[in-house]
This record gives C-alpha cells, sequence and structure tokens, in this order.
DNA sequence: ATGAAAGCGCTAACAC
DNA sequence: GTGTTAGCGCTTTCAT
C-alpha cells in the first residue's frame, strides 16, 4: 500500500519541496540545479531557476551540512578580541574565509585552558569544518582534545612541545636578536627587559631567551635586576608596575624591551614618573605595533608584526587542510618589522 | 517483508546509535537522557550515561538543529572588527551568549550594504537563532531583508528612519550637549566641528545636530567654516586632513569637538603641526574613550560608552525575543560618562 | 535527463 | 518507563 504524504502548508520557510512542486520537477532535479551537478536539461533548469525565485528560496545549510558533513564554518579560539592585536588576525581570518565562503565562529578563552577545551568540543559538535587556534602555550590536555576531535587545525603563534599541528609564527627568536642588537648599536648596554609568565613555553619565552643569548654572544652581561616577568602582561598597569620594580631595584638603566606595546607604554609612564626621560635616558622598544603604538607619546619602536596576514595565511592553510590539499609548510614563517619612531633616540 | 537495518561501521563519529546499542536501550531514551526530558528509570539512566562516557559520544548538534529549527548560536553583524569600538561590544556579546550556550558567528560588513543584506541571507540558511546587527545607518534594502527572515534581531547604535526594532544605544543627542555645554563653561566660543557624512542617519548625524542646536541655545553663531564632514571618518588620517581644511580657513578656534577619538587624535596632530598647543590654545574633546585615548599624548578628553555593556545588554535583549520572552524596553538607552582629562584645560 | 527513495543524527508524538 | 517511527531539508545512489 502506498503511503500518501501530506505536504504541510505550516508557515515555515520554503524549502526544497515547494520549489519541485512549483517547477513541476522532483526535489533531486531542484538539487542538481542548487548544486551545479550531473546535466540538467536547459528548459528543466530554467523552470527551476525561476521557482526558486518567485519563491525567494534560499537552501537550508543545516539540512545540507547534515547529509555532506561539513557546515562551511569555521572556529576561531582566541584569548581576547578585546585585546588589539586579535582584531586584525581575526579580520584576515575572516576575509579569507569569506573569499571561500566560510563564516567565522568566534570563541574568547581568557587563556583558560578549560574554556579552550570546551569550546573545542562545542565546535565539534556544531561540526566546524576547522578551527584556528590561539593561546599562550598549548596545554598536553588542549593537544589531546585536538587530537581526538579529528577537525582540521592551524595555530597562529601558538607554540607547544610537539610540534605535529601546522602553524604561523613570525620568528620571534630573530626578532628578539635585532631588538637587542639594535639598542646595542645605540650604545645601550643595561638593557632591561619585561616579559610574560617565565614558565609558558610560548612566544615571548622565545624572546626572553634570545635576548639573553644576544646579550652574552655581545659580551653583556645578563643582570637579573633588569628582568621581570609579569602575571599576565595584558594591560599597560602591569608594564607600570613591571618598570617601578625594576627601577627600584636598579636606576642604571640604558634600555628597556618589552613582550608588548601595552607593557612599553606603562613601563614609560612608569620611567617618566620616576624623574627619567625616554628616550634621552632610557631607549624604550615595544612589540607588535598595535594600534595605539604610533599614537602614543613618544611614539614607540616596536616590532610589528604582520596581524592581519597571520590570520589570513593561517585560514589558507586550513581552508587546504580541510580540502585535504596537501600543505607544503608545517611552520609558515611571516616575517617582521622593525619600525623605529621616537622611543629610541 | 521487514526491512533490515545494516549499521554502518564507517569511521564516523558515534551517533546516537552506538550509544543506544552499547546501553542496549532504544535512541529514543538515549535522547531522553540527553535532553533530561520525561521521567528516565535510574538504572537505564545510568546504563545510559555509562555508555556515553565509554564511547565519548558527544551529539551532533546541527542533527539537533535540524529537528528543533534552533542552532543556538547568534549573528553578529559589524563593521570591522578592527576598528577599536567593536571589540568590546562582540566581547560583551561573546560573553553573554555564552552564558546561556549559544556561540556567534562574527560577520564584517565594511559599511557595505551589499555585504550586510548577504550576510543577513548567510546567517537565515545557517540558521542562527537571531542577529545583533550595527551599521552607519539602518538601509530600506536591508530592513526589508531583515523583516522577511524573520530572524529576531537587535540593534545597536543603529538608528532607522521607523523604529520597528529592538535597539541599544546611548543618548547622544544628550551627549552632545554635555561636552558642548562643558567647552562652553570653559570660556570656549569657537567650536569645531569634525563629523562623519552628513547625510547618515546615525548617531554622528544626532550629535551634528544637538551640538548646532546647543551653539544656538547658548547665544554663539552657527559658523559653517568650523564643521567638516569626513567621507568616512574611520582613521586618524582622516582627522588630519579634516582639521587642516578647517585651520586653512580660519585659525580663530577655541575648541574642537571630533565625533570620535581617532578622528581626534589626527586633528590633534593636524593642530601641532600647525604651531598650535592643545589645549592651551585649543581643547579638543573626542568620543567613545577607545583604547589609546588615555595613551595618546595629551591624554584624550572623551565621552566614553559603555561598549561592553552595549553588547552584552543587546545579547540579553536578543535572547529573550528569541525566546518569546517579553522585553520590555524597545530602545534600551544606556548611560555615557564625559571623561575629562588632558586635551581640555 | 529525471525521479524515487534512503539516510545524515537527532527529537518528539504515539503506542504499549 | 521505554520503544517504534515519522520527519526536519537536504544530497546522492540507483533505476528508468
Amino acid at each position: 500500500m502506498k503511503k500518501i504524504t501530506v505536504i504541510g502548508v505550516g508557515n515555515m520557510a520554503t524549502s526544497i519541496k515547494d520549489v519541485a512542486r512549483e517547477a513541476n520537477v522532483s526535489i533531486a532535479t531542484v538539487s542538481r540545479v542548487l548544486n551545479n551537478v550531473d546535466v540538467v536539461n536547459e528548459e528543466t533548469k530554467k523552470k527551476v531557476l525561476e521557482a526558486i525565485e518567485k519563491l525567494d528560496y534560499r537552501p537550508n545549510i543545516i539540512a545540507r551540512s547534515l547529509k555532506t558533513q561539513k557546515t562551511k564554518t569555521i572556529g576561531i579560539i582566541i584569548p581576547d578580541i578585546s585585546n588589539p592585536i586579535y582584531p586584525e588576525i581575526v579580520r584576515g581570518a575572516e576575509d579569507v574565509s569569506n573569499i571561500y565562503q566560510y563564516n567565522i565562529m568566534l570563541c574568547n578563552t581568557d587563556l583558560d585552558t578549560e574554556k579552550e577545551i570546551e569550546y573545542l568540543r562545542v565546535l565539534g559538535e556544531k561540526m566546524v569544518d576547522g578551527v584556528i587556534y590561539m593561546s599562550n602555550s598549548l596545554e598536553k590536555s588542549v593537544m589531546k582534545t585536538i587530537s581526538s576531535s579529528n577537525m582540521p587545525i592551524v595555530l597562529i603563534e601558538t607554540n607547544g612541545r610537539e610540534t605535529d599541528f601546522h602553524s604561523v609564527v613570525i620568528d620571534n627568536k630573530q626578532a628578539a636578536v635585532e631588538v637587542v642588537e639594535y639598542l646595542i648599536n645605540k650604545g645601550d648596554k643595561r638593557i632591561a627587559y619585561i616579559s610574560t609568565d617565565k614558565k609558558a613555553i610560548n612566544a615571548s619565552a622565545i624572546r626572553y631567551k634570545s635576548y639573553k643569548a644576544t646579550l652574552e654572544k655581545n659580551g653583556i652581561p645578563y643582570d637579573e635586576d633588569l628582568v621581570f616577568f609579569c602575571k599576565y602582561a595584558l594591560k599597560s598597569e602591569d608594564g607600570y608596575e613591571a618598570m617601578n620594580t625594576i627601577l627600584s631595584k636598579t636606576k642604571d638603566i640604558d634600555a628597556l624591551f618589552c613582550v608588548n606595546d601595552e607593557i612599553a607604554m606603562g613601563a614609560i609612564n612608569a620611567i617618566r614618573d620616576n624623574g627619567l626621560r625616554v628616550p634621552e635616558d632610557i631607549d624604550v622598544v615595544g612589540f607588535n605595533d598595535t594600534h595605539g603604538a604610533e599614537f602614543f607619546y613618544p611614539r614607540l619602536t616596536t616590532i610589528a608584526q604582520p596581524l592581519y596576514d597571520m590570520g589570513s595565511v593561517a585560514t589558507r592553510m586550513l581552508i587546504k587542510k580541510i580540502n585535504n590539499e596537501e600543505v607544503e609548510t608545517k611552520v609558515f614563517v611571516l616575517p617582521y618589522e622593525l619600525v623605529e619612531r621616537d622611543s629610541t633616540k
């Protein structure tokens, strides 16, 4: 006995069925013209297109996703969009996502590992096609979650013990060498350094090591009193306090290298409040060249990271991975640039 | 004749079927414990939970969405995340989304109406449960798309001719009054103004009108030479050029009110390059209190908008709408604050 | 070239 | 309290 399907007339959005009925074809045919697959008779195609137009039909991507196992969306996990280095990265990511018809799902973690894992899980449940991940360093538990999730992923400026993942970075080691030698060439010898948490295995740690090595390479003794590790190093206040601490130990300082621009700005304020001048007494170099850096007074000398490109390149890599294309380089190294402004003499 | 379903053993992620088999129950029962509906025998529940645990099962939200017509994601349409006022708003939106188990899909439009409409459509196809929309002003074509999409929506700082939509704003009119009278109280009479496109029906236009009215109310003649409308007014360069234009017409200026902080910073640089001082010669007030405003030299006097709150309040309203709860206020007005710093004397 | 029908993974109405 | 089953809107074999 044949089953009769009663076609509902609810107030739902128009579906492929409606189009099929309107065009007097089967839903399969509608699907074919929708996806431009197989050969469809020109006449039929025209009918379908007209029906689509008439009904203002738009396919339901959720339904499609369930079938195809692809959602055309990628997740992007970052510490905090209101930290000025991320918006540019995200914008780069969104722009190329857009080119390939992807949308992005934004996730702020505040560097909380639990949140990172939870987001990874949710993104998996929502079947994103891939994820871009940024954090301080890649925790073991996070790595495990990523691996078992089977999602394509690419890391941005996020280092872990192992490097099983594709990633995009800048050469932090060389950047630090360049800054320190730039300072040394100015005649600076007592070069202070303000960094983030010492234990993390991240860009900041790499710079610190490089700072130390470059000092030694140039015959300048490393002085612990000149170095301070902030717990977070996100806000200028952290830099302010850090520099005050350093200055309370010694005022014999020629230069200061900071892990980021916010820290540099705070530190410069501390230097001023201690009656010293930038750059006359102390040269200061930041990192990132975030917004603000060129508006600060004095305008900040800093390392400019290609933030937008980091986002766009990472996304291109990710989309290749999603499409099972070969991604040549495991670690994509982008160029940085030392931007000289007024905080160094 | 009974149809025998052969259970596949592909490498797909584990599904509700796998759990059902493992726990020796029907998929309906698994669904019940998953969603905590109906009454399930404690024993059975335990079995199911164990199976879920054992298989590390996570429900496929896409499948669920297809059935429930809810995706637990909301779209957020903004001009450009790399413009410093948006990250905070987005963060506010994400934080409350998160509380209610929503994720956000971020869309940058660069104020391009076509892009806005396209995003609205895609968000519809992807069945987001609602959208937060920010733009310069609400175009008719956009309004139409929103209306016909049937998606719950709330606007942030986006005014249109009609106000059919829920929105959150600050009292731009009163803010402009406050700034202008603050300046007048300092003895300033020749008060310049740099704004965005004159034709748009937006916050900026409201401030401009209010600026003009307040001047007149206080018996100060409005002088066209003191006003400049930027095409975009996004970057400090725009402010730099705008101020140069004004200064080329007259140098008899006591104060300057700018549509945003970036413009103010650029304008201040132009003032300096014209041999004048801020605030000694010209008082300058910005708008938004974006990052950088307090780092600029001189530190900027400006109107602080509660950006984070705008995002979070809008999202709360949106989620209420999604849940068909009554949303008392159509237009939610948030408080602003005049922050006095060093760019005014 | 086109249609019928299975099925993606889930929820919910209905039956027992 | 639990199972069976229809169906969400689409893609995709398999027939014809």
